[in-house]
DNA sequence: GCCTGTTTGAAACAATTGTTTGAAAACGCT
DNA sequence: AGCGTTTTCAAACAATTGTTTCAAACAGGC
């Protein structure tokens, strides 16, 4: 059927186009006339296709989750019967290959960047469907890599030690552009940067390891979500 | 003179509202009407006081990084003769207490990592002023960690490494509310929160601190690269 | 060719936003 | 009190933005 096609291929235009000033300029600075200019389409495009410029967002989230997670799996590149140690590697070269790699579509994971920083709240679940299981993830491979024994409190923290310098170069790669021009971002040297993280948290995390003996006790505490934001 | 006092007065209502609500919701998203409805100013006040929105957010800028450096220098609380370690750890709690302390202006912090993650554009030389310097101390202290014959990159990546972490809690704190509940961002608890990290990030330094070099062998990449960085 | 349902397009609408204006109020000073 | 300057205020302006409208263009089955 011509119709259905030449009707996936404005919807797709407008969703590529959508998502690459989405990411650029965030959901309340994007303009729905530059989208649709950049798609090539009519103003009217983007509330006939979707109903409004926020269900479009949501569209191009979904979108950029599911191609990101197409072109870089988490287990990348892994060997047969691979080692925690392969596999925290794997996991942070897929990280910063998916914010920071060139290939064409990267503006998926500063997209999800900048949900991560501001989320726009209408998409609760699409965190819990998108985030959580590659959370779940790294701390399975951390849990290994400390050994049995080890507490669910150092668990996530050594986790969130290593997504968090991932992270970093995506949220402030501007600033580290200019502070450490040094340190390139650019496809071929993003392999030497995973390297480098790797082994910089292989080192942290073992100095958790179950024969270290635990920082401190922490009572869980279970909420108190004062930060409501917008 | 009191009209001094009473300028003074509302500039810095202005300043306080507009920092508060930059923060929360971003330079573009934020109105000048509702910041004047929070500063109890009329709408005509900004543009009297300051010439427009882009100089009440650079006035702004500058007023935040003032008093978060006055608030956290980044020798907070270390001891006489402190170690490298001391100032490691001295320097994550302030920057974490900076950024996600309770503290009155707490939107201070929020507001560069705002910056941070997505330049406003009209501030390069902010960025100078503000945020290189306080990362130059971070290198002097990983440099010396590592000891003597230490490569430039290899301190940049280990500085960004700890800064990334600590950054990390900032700008990704609504998704680890949701993902590691166990984990507090409230006041009392970044003690912890800055011992982990510091322990974590000595223990990667080491691996690569030059006396350390043989020691990683067991390593999946024994490393000798760094150098086609750039 | 003709009819039906779908898609596109130009124009218009309603709401919001940064900024300006001009007069009133407040203030400092003699 | 009187005067000149500074500050505040309500109203209005001009530009932008998301959305709607309605007619034209189009596709596909008969």
């Amino acid at each position: 059927m011509d119709k259905d096609r030449r009707d996936q291929e404005t919807r797709l235009r407008l969703l590529k186009a959508a998502g690459e000033i989405f990411s650029k300029k965030g959901f309340r600075a994007a303009t729905i006339r530059e989208i649709c200019a950049k798609a090539g389409a009519n103003v009217a495009a983007v509330n006939y296709h979707f109903e409004s410029k926020k269900n479009l967002y949501l569209a191009v989230l979904n979108y950029a989750h599911e191609e990101a997670l197409r072109r870089y799996p988490p287990e990348l590149g892994l060997p047969e019967n691979p080692s925690p140690e392969d596999r925290l590697t794997a996991f942070v070269r897929a990280m910063l290959l998916r914010t920071l790699g060139r290939g064409k579509p990267a503006w998926h994971g500063r997209l999800m960047a900048r949900e991560r920083f501001e989320p726009t709240g209408f998409l609760d679940d699409f965190i819990d469907r998108a985030i959580l299981p590659r959370a779940r993830i790294i701390q399975a491979i951390v849990a290994e890599l400390l050994g049995p024994g080890a507490d669910d409190l150092t668990i996530h923290l050594c986790a969130q030690s290593v997504t968090g310098q991932c992270r970093h170069y995506v949220s402030s790669r501007h600033v580290i552009r200019r502070i450490s021009p040094l340190i390139s971002l650019e496809e071929p040297h993003l392999e030497d940067l995973a390297r480098h993280i790797a082994r910089f948290s292989l080192a942290g995390i073992r100095a958790f390891a179950a024969h270290a003996e635990p920082l401190q006790s922490r009572e869980p505490q279970p909420e108190a979500p004062t930060g409501d934001f917008q």
